[in-house]
DNA sequence: GGACTAAGAATATCTTAGCCG
DNA sequence: CGGCTAAGATATTCTTAGTCC
């Protein structure tokens, strides 16, 4: 998972970490922490969590998971155009 | 992870799970039994690790992490297009 | 409030070994 | 050969706690 590409759109769609956290369904009491460590690459977490992620930011389930910042922003205008 | 999408991709590759796992740099003595632990869902694989598999099997980086068939399908599409 | 880090507890993967068609 | 599973060794994440701005 790529930690910076979940922060960039974090940070686009307004979100703290812990607002994201929670949204995405962790527990509050670590859901700040624990989305510091996605973003620093301290921890990875697992895929059915990235896709809450995803769901939350508006972006498609793979969106994490793509090295090439190019293809990201093809797939990204893909997953758009089809909702 | 997407474990169903590796075995399909897999078998279209006319590779083994051993070919797979050797071809994508995992110890000889414990490939084949990760290659089928992935496949099953058993455990999942580093985001890098699954970036050796689409390499070899010549299919974007995110294509085990979609869980739409359909979505799947197109960025596959995408990916090749551009190749 | 918002974000980062450390360290131990909890949980996962990886290796080794064995079994089945 | 090709594939699946069990169980312990190993490495990871998750929680708790503290700090800084």
């Amino acid at each position: 998972m790529i930690g910076n590409r979940l922060k960039r759109a974090r940070l686009a769609a307004g979100l703290s970490q812990t607002k994201l956290g929670l949204a995405a369904g962790i527990e509050p009491d670590s859901a700040q922490q624990r989305v510091s460590q996605y973003e620093s690459g301290r921890s990875i977490p697992q895929f059915q969590l990235a896709c809450r992620f995803a769901d939350v930011l508006n972006v498609p389930d793979c969106y994490f998971y793509i090295r090439s910042e190019d293809f990201a922003e093809k797939v990204l205008d893909l997953y758009l155009s089809e909702k």
